[in-house]
DNA sequence: ACAGGCATACCGCAAATATT
DNA sequence: AATATTTGCGGTATGCCTGT
């Protein structure tokens, strides 16, 4: 939608300054070989056409490469050859200088093509003639026509309740489908664009006259995105329905009739205008409620009636011992059976504070949601309210938490997310405690304050001019570390514990310090056995933790959690990529070489001679081009961006809506989306540069999670650090999956033996 | 063992941009 | 037009890997 902007490349544009480096002949820009590579480029449409909606892909532009880049070397190559043959053998140059030099273009134009398509570009394109261009698009058709195209054509949404045949039904599907694809586009509209531009585009799309869109102004105040987008689907649904009688008979617009559904909305309150687009949370997996009930078993809070009903009939419910069940049967209580049933897993009756690992996307956030529904529903029936700070490493997954804690839709609880951007003020952090201590018989209001680790610990620091902090530890119930294997040396995560062991002192039992809950996929990584188990028990320290392993092999956990198929593709320097090094490296060159790179590469990282991974990269990605729609990481080591300062937070929560969206999607990242990202149904995960550390290789492996059909993929190159390095954390991961299986074992005979 | 590079954060300030 | 919000950039911190 946004490609409009294609325009021919000039690649000979970048072919005088690689003569001028010696890279390419005189000869080279001269001559009919010259004007035949141009002729074949168009002819192969280097740039490529933007998709057109209107057309069902035929199998054809399926078929064709994403990018042509065989045909443009070896256009490249035939130009270079001519001219060779045309100005004699240059001696200057090793041999197959040729081969190198066709590389190199072949680079620098398709450094030209992705500055074109990048996803900034793309995002800054989209900013502002994407939308002008679907409100146009819009405008067509009649009645509910402006609606419909602007969620897409989608035929009859969910009141489609007939359900005949499976061909009905599946059609219904797709409909729905493509009606929530529409949505969520139109979501990222809202988010992105501003309020000005969303009456702009609500003008034409309800068919409104122009003077209308003050009023629509006035009235979309205060609405969130996900609100809007509500009221248009319910708009659509009224209109389908012929639910538009006007009081005096007559028949209402479409306009009018989403006025209608706005002031339902709005009268809704704000809490349920958030949580409208919201789906409710999935059921608890068994492992979950285990994990969960044990912890809250331990602390000796009363289990919420949630997890009871959970406990007594959930999918776990057959591994309660006959006995329980039998007991069950004969009347007792539930809450007994549960309780009994969690606190037979408790190892020695442990009351502390817990380290949950489980692997990545076993629903690790779901455990600790619940843990802090528990808390605030005790706080909440002694009349009070609850203080649940959960702290996470990148700014990233604050606000993806705060999501799902709203989600989760805990009583009485007002969820909050705090990094640099929107700081943890000391106002906002008295209100919480204010809320949560001001019970006074109408029960208080709990708070989850989701923030970096940093922007908490800055609350706790002591304030210049000997002032005591803002917050003090025991003020909260619950501490949540998420990600909690950076709890060490002087990381953030491990100063707020050291806070914590500070506070042990003056603990008494009217100010309990708050329990802790960490949780982690991958605690640690070490090559030596040895020091892991020392690393542990640090790490176990540190919390005043014990440590509780959700095993992956469990049958249902190994149910839900993807297991990407491994594949592994060596690269080796080929003569031609050592003759490039050659060339690059000669002395007569080295001092462009700068001048060169900060040119044509962006990144200057020419002496790793990547090529050969990058055309191993290039045909992994070839064998996607038949999919209609794919997700996909890769992930690189470095940024290669010229522009040093990476993206915004919003520039990242943007990209990752864009990422969710359907469609063929290639997210290149760096280590920052190793960790806790959300990325749903991704087939694929490259790793361009091979995984440092054990918990890098989890973490990342774990972002391939479309079951089935996933696959991690990763490109090594002789002669480097990749292969040390893929061992390296293989042996890692290795150690960490034979000491919780230790630990689990040891675990499962204690709770046997007791 | 230690410095250098690059990754991630935080904070503060000034310019640009949006809102009223 | 005035004000509020967002964005960009420099400075600082820590963790990890790498090369001397």
């Amino acid at each position: 939608m946004a490609s409009t902007h294609c325009r021919p490349i000039d690649w000979t544009a970048w072919l005088p300054p690689l003569v001028a480096c010696g890279v390419l002949p005189a000869a080279a820009l001269e001559g009919d070989a010259l004007r035949g590579v141009q002729a074949e480029l168009r002819q192969h449409e280097i740039a490529p056409e933007p998709p057109n909606p209107d057309r069902t892909a035929t199998a054809d532009a399926f078929h064709r490469p994403l990018f042509p880049t065989q045909q443009l070397y070896e256009a490249v190559l035939r130009c270079c050859t001519e001219a060779e043959a045309r100005a004699g053998p240059a001696p200057a140059h090793p041999t197959g200088w040729r081969f190198t030099a066709a590389l190199l273009a072949s680079a620098v134009l398709m450094e030209e093509y992705v500055r074109g398509h990048s996803t900034r570009a793309m995002m800054q394109a989209a900013a502002h003639s994407a939308r002008t261009a679907a409100a146009a698009a819009a405008v067509e058709a009649g009645t509910g026509g402006g609606v419909v195209a602007l969620l897409g054509n989608g035929g009859a949404g969910e009141a489609g309740s007939g359900g005949g045949g499976d061909v009905e039904r599946d059609r219904a599907e797709a409909a729905a489908d493509a009606e929530g694809r529409a949505a969520s586009e139109l979501l990222l509209f809202f988010r992105t664009a501003s309020k000005e531009e969303a009456a702009d585009r609500l003008v034409e799309a309800l068919g409104e006259v122009e003077e209308m869109k003050a009023n629509l102004l006035r009235v979309i105040r205060g609405v969130s995105p996900e609100g809007l987008v509500r009221v248009l689907l319910d708009t659509l649904e009224a209109s389908r329905r012929g639910d538009v009688q006007r009081a005096d008979g007559g028949r209402k617009t479409l306009g009018g009739v989403f006025f209608r559904e706005l002031m339902k909305l709005k009268s809704g309150g704000i809490l349920a205008n958030q949580l409208l687009l919201l789906p409710s949370l999935p059921p608890l997996r068994s492992y979950q409620l285990n994990t969960a009930g044990m912890v809250l078993c331990g602390w000796g809070l009363r289990l919420p009636e949630a997890l009871l009903g959970a406990a007594v009939d959930g999918p776990g419910a057959e591994q309660v011992g006959a006995e329980a069940e039998v007991e069950a049967e004969a009347g007792l209580e539930a809450r007994a059976v549960a309780e009994a049933r969690f606190q037979a897993l408790l190892p020695n009756g442990w009351t502390g504070n817990w380290l949950v690992q489980a692997p990545t996307n076993s629903g690790k956030t779901r455990i600790f949601v619940e843990v802090a529904r528990c808390v605030v529903e005790s706080k909440r029936s002694s009349g009070g309210g609850a203080l649940v700070v959960v702290l996470v490493p990148s700014v990233i997954l604050t606000s993806q938490h705060a999501a799902y804690f709203r989600r989760a839709q805990l009583p009485g609880t007002a969820v909050a997310a705090h990094s640099s951007d929107s700081p943890l003020t000391e106002q906002a952090w008295n209100a919480a405690v204010r809320a949560a201590s001001a019970g006074g018989g109408s029960g208080g209001t709990s708070s989850v304050l989701v923030a970096t680790a940093a922007s908490f610990l800055n609350l706790l620091l002591p304030r210049e001019g000997g002032r005591p902090p803002v917050a003090r530890l025991r003020q909260l119930d619950l501490l949540v570390l998420d990600e909690a294997h950076h709890c060490h040396d002087e990381h953030p995560f491990a100063q707020v514990m050291a806070f914590y062991e500070s506070t042990a002192a003056a603990t008494t039992a009217l100010t309990p310090r708050p329990r802790v809950l960490a949780v982690t996929a991958s605690p640690a990584s070490e090559v030596e056995p040895t020091t892991l188990v020392l690393r542990m028990e640090q790490l176990l320290g540190r919390l005043g933790a014990a440590l509780h392993c959700i095993e992956a092999e469990h049958p249902e956990v190994a149910a839900v959690v993807s297991e990407p198929r491994l594949l592994e593709r060596r690269v080796r320097l080929r003569a031609v990529d050592r003759g490039l090094m050659g060339v690059l490296q000669a002395d007569g060159l080295s001092s462009q070489i700068p001048a060169l790179s900060a040119d044509c590469f962006a990144s200057g990282e020419l002496k790793d001679s990547t090529f050969p991974k990058f055309w191993a990269l290039l045909e992994y990605l070839q064998t996607f081009r038949d999919r209609e729609y794919f997700h996909g990481i890769v992930f690189v080591k470095t940024r290669q961006d010229r522009h040093g300062r990476g993206m915004s937070d919003t520039e990242q929560q943007q990209l990752l809506e864009m990422f969710k969206a359907p469609g063929r999607k290639v997210l290149v990242a760096t280590s920052a989306a190793e960790e806790g990202l959300d990325v749903p149904s991704c087939e694929f995960v490259v790793r361009y540069n091979a995984a440092a550390t054990g918990i890098q290789l989890v973490q990342s492996r774990g972002r391939a999670r479309k079951r089935e059909v996933a696959e991690f993929f990763c490109i090594l190159q002789d002669d480097t650090l990749d292969l040390h390095l893929h061992a390296k954390s293989q042996l890692e991961e290795d150690n960490m999956r034979q000491y919780t299986r230790a630990r689990a074992a040891a675990a499962a005979g204690a709770a046997g033996n007791s």
